[in-house]
RNA sequence: GGACAGUUAGCUCAGCUGGGAGAGCAUCUGUUUGACGUACAGAAGGUCAUAGGUUCGAGCCCUAUACUGUCCACCA
């Protein structure tokens, strides 16, 4: 069979996968071999996926189809997300353009509306993984919310919640007031923005014509004031502790406190008191035994009670306060400020806290455990390494989480409470139709399920034969950006609900960004999708592209440049193909190589070759794929194809059969290699080799071998530096490629075996062995000899280059001599480096006098 | 405020345990070589951020500094 001229992705890509996901490859479950399990990190239901998933998935495809080859039984098990306020936000908005709100249709007309959410996604989904070719496992995969990960909701929430470690609470959290929810502190975003600095009178209360300076952010949390707060030890003021003074928002008056939590140094050194809607504020309320108004609902809107400003958005009313005040005659100055101020992570709006009833989980005797186990041989290993600190330090200092949510888009809380009594109750139904029992209004963070992910999906908390044949998962692939969110959520839950650390290894990888490194969004238009370059580019060469330029936990650019090269060097890999299978004869029977019968440069092809798989096999079972595909890129381009295959042409024509075994044997072992990185190429030229299987999906990778290495293959390697220095000497000389030139060679070496292949390569017909220098010739020192080329150009054209060679040499003589004169370096480098420095100086030496003596003859 | 990274050719990045600086793209020159012009052959291009230190020897190790980036953090 014959290839196309070029290669052509879309051809190429055409009906694969369908034919893949048919016969089963993808299906798990050979009990002859050793497992290999990766889970997909289930993508959100909000949308199709973009590049950051591209580049997920590939690394995990590529490790999942490189393990199935290296002869693992690979699990590689897909899901989706529910994504709980992500989703929910997304349907909102869709029922907000039919003019429709979730509470005009109420919660179960809005959750069917979230499922049709859901299943359209789905599908979307499923066609882009479809897309990137990935050999995901569909008969097992999941959702965070069917109906065997809500029952592994509720069994975590019900033990955690008998042992202690969850309860309820009344705290100050952040509200996304768009969502109308709480959210747990790391769906934080802080970002510095401008704000102002508002400076008001706080007059006392016996002395109206003097007062105290009280300097804030958010003029507006002022109706919830109860006290004004002082350092103790500050002298400016100690002396007022105890009076009172008025709230000029509402007219109160409210104590003046002292406590050492204020900064004497930070403002003006008095801070005014709002418990309901400050963390630190609630504590010093707590102190103190004081009220703790709710100001500010948690849609943002300001609270009924405030008369003018009831119902006002917080920053209207803010603007309004500070007006008002003005026109009492109290605002002293406002002040431009920059600050932090906490963001919604999901609508980016800003975030109030508000003090309020939510669920919690006791973090302190989980994260122990997880300290603890990282200490231990058990330990999950990161990579990079740095990352483990980088969760270790978050463990060691979170607080704790709260887990509930003001929404109905997800698992609700399994909690029933007993009207009349009071009484709660934990359970998976209403406990009976008496009407006397409700259930907890709330669903839990998202991240509360998806903490479960590595083992609820392999069926847990049954005992299923999934579960114990395939957890914990060997290799977790994902971004720096959900470690907390993610990683550490499923390390703690894996190690208390299953005794195990949930994964071996967490690869981590950074974010693609634009080609000038900013962060791809929406907002600016920068976002790439995946699904345009593969239909220009192919996803093989985006697959390449990706896994080629991600270094592990680094962040890196998006570049066209680099997918069209990595579309050249597949191009490149097909076209080398080609011109293997356009020589191979029909009747051709495909049989092992006989190391007897094959040629000089077989055997350096297969020795290279076999360097190569060791290193590259080395590079992928670290992950090192960046290190793994250019070792493959520059043996295909420089070994294989601008040397190999050149030189195969001379045996070819000379009818070797055996080099035809060799360049299929290379052939295959480059498909083998290439294939986790771009499957579909691979798959193509496989198919069309004379002997293969039903797909290069069940053909294994190339073991490292020594029978194919040899020895004594200097006279390669002097084949090679004679080539390069002819066309070296060619162009620099503005002669002619095709020029034929008089060479001659001094060497020990037997080169009768090369003098085919230097004839063709240098286009010269008169090759002769010497023993001594030649006169009138441009020389060149080779490895193991001495390339004399008999000079047909202009005097001062050759004494120019035999300078500029002299300097060089001199150079290196130079420098080579040094380091021998030195005392130091002969005691205390190592012997090898000693015996190759003293090498090169002999030979340095001799070229040089070689020079000088033609340049004195000229 | 704390922590972690990065700084290497015009651009984007490699450089494993310290032993003569690499790739791709871009640039320049040449090529109707029968796999590939999405190619081939060649050239040019770098005081490896700065300053010290350790070492016979530093892009690599140590200490400062500068700049850039990321994460964490309740300073009103």
């Amino acid at each position: 069979m014959e290839l196309a001229k070029r290669y052509d992705h879309k051809l190429v890509e055409e009906g694969k996968y369908q034919n893949w996901k048919n016969k089963g490859y993808f299906t798990a479950g050979d009990k002859s071999k050793q497992k290999f399990s990766v889970v997909i990190p289930p993508p959100n239901v909000t949308g199709k996926l973009h590049i950051g998933h591209a580049i997920d998935n590939t690394i995990q495809d590529i490790t999942c189809r490189y393990k199935k080859a290296k002869g693992f039984d690979v699990l590689y098990l897909p899901g989706v997300d529910h994504a709980g306020i992500a989703t929910q936000a997304k349907v909102d908005e869709e029922l907000k353009q039919k003019g429709i709100s979730r509470f005009e249709i109420g919660r179960d007309e809005y959750l069917k509306e979230a499922f049709k959410w859901k299943e359209r996604y789905s599908h979307i989904i499923h066609d882009q993984w479809a897309k990137m070719g990935l050999m995901l496992d569909y008969t097992r995969e999941r959702f965070t919310m069917d109906e065997g990960f809500n029952k592994a909701v509720y069994y975590v929430f019900k033990t955690l919640y008998d042992e202690g470690l969850i309860y309820q609470g009344e705290r100050i959290v952040n509200y996304d007031v768009k969502m109308k929810t709480a959210l747990s502190n790391i769906e934080v975003i802080h970002k510095n923005i401008d704000g102002k600095f508002y400076y008001f009178k706080y007059r006392f209360l016996d002395n109206k014509d003097e007062y105290l300076t009280v300097a804030t952010t958010r003029p507006e949390t002022m109706f919830g004031d109860t006290c004004v707060v002082v350092n103790p030890n500050d002298e400016r003021y100690q002396k007022f502790i105890g009076k009172k003074v008025i709230n000029p928002a509402n007219g109160e008056a409210i104590p003046l406190i002292g406590d050492e939590y204020v900064d004497i140094n930070f403002g003006t050194g008095v801070m005014k008191c709002t418990p309901a809607h400050d963390p630190n504020d609630f504590i010093i309320g707590k102190k103190y035994g004081l009220d703790m108004p709710i100001v500010i609902n948690t849609d943002g809107t300001m609270s009924k009670s405030l008369k003018k400003y009831g119902g006002l958005d917080r920053f209207e009313c803010r603007e309004l306060l500070v007006k008002d005040i003005e026109k009492n005659g109290d605002l002293i100055k406002i002040e431009d400020f920059k600050h932090e101020v906490g963001h919604s992570e999901r609508t980016d709006t800003i975030v109030e806290p508000i003090l309020s009833k939510q669920w919690f989980i006791k973090m302190k005797p989980l994260t122990e455990k997880l300290l603890e186990n990282q200490k231990s041989k058990s330990k999950v290993n990161f990579v990079p390494k740095r990352f483990e600190k980088t969760l270790i330090r978050w463990m060691e200092n979170c607080e704790d989480w709260c887990i509930s949510r003001q929404l109905w888009w997800g698992h609700r809380i399994p909690v029933y409470y007993q009207k009349s009594t009071g009484k709660i109750l934990v359970s998976d139904h209403l406990p009976d139709n008496s009407g006397d029992w409700y259930q907890d209004e709330d669903v839990f963070d998202t991240w509360f399920s998806s903490a479960l992910w590595p083992f609820a999906t392999l069926g847990w908390p049954e005992n299923t034969e999934d579960f114990e044949r395939y957890y914990p998962i060997d290799t977790m692939v994902t971004g720096y950006d959900i470690i907390f969110f993610w990683v550490s959520r499923m390390y703690f839950q894996g190690l208390k609900f299953t005794n195990k650390a949930p994964f071996k290894d967490v690869v981590i990888h950074g974010l693609v960004r634009d080609s000038k490194g900013r962060k791809m969004s929406k907002s600016s238009g920068n976002g790439i999708d995946p699904l345009d370059v593969i239909e220009k580019y192919g996803i093989d060469s985006l697959r390449y592209f990706l896994a080629t330029t991600a270094s592990p936990g680094f962040d890196f650019r998006y570049q066209e440049e680099k997918v069209i090269e990595a579309s050249n060097y597949l191009n490149k890999i097909w076209n080398s193909a080609r011109f293997i299978l356009m020589n191979i004869p029909s009747d051709f029977k495909v049989s092992e190589i006989n190391t007897k019968k094959i040629n000089i440069l077989d055997k350096y092809i297969l020795t290279k070759l076999e360097e190569n798989i060791k290193v590259i096999t080395k590079a992928m079972d670290k992950y090192d794929y960046g290190l793994a595909s250019s070792t493959l890129y520059n043996f295909v381009y420089n070994d294989f194809c601008s040397f190999y295959l050149e030189m195969s042409k001379v045996s070819l024509q000379n009818k070797e059969e055996e080099t035809l075994n060799v360049l299929l044997y290379c052939l295959k072992a480059i498909l083998m290699m290439i294939y986790p990185f771009s499957p579909f190429i691979s798959e193509e030229i496989y198919l069309n080799l004379p002997e293969h299987k039903e797909s290069i999906m069940l053909e294994s990778y190339p073991e490292y071998n020594k029978k194919y290495r040899f020895n004594n293959l200097e006279v390669v390697t002097m084949l090679s530096q004679i080539i390069e220095k002819v066309r070296n000497y060619k162009s620099i000389n503005k002669i002619s490629p095709s020029a034929s030139l008089e060479l001659a060679i001094k060497t020990t070496l037997d080169i009768n075996s090369i003098m085919d292949y230097l004839k063709r390569f240098t286009f010269s017909n008169e090759i002769s062995l010497i023993s001594e220098d030649q006169e009138n010739s441009t020389t060149y020192s080779l490895t193991n000899g001495t390339l004399f080329i008999k000079d047909n150009i202009n005097k001062d054209e050759l004494l120019k280059s035999l300078n500029e060679q002299k300097e060089k040499l001199l150079n290196e003589v130079k420098r080579s001599e040094n380091l021998l004169n030195n005392k130091n370096f002969l005691e205390k480098a190592k012997k090898e480096k000693i015996e190759l420095e003293k090498q090169k100086y002999i030979d340095y030496k001799n070229q040089l006098n070689d020079i000088l003596e033609k340049i004195s003859k000229i």
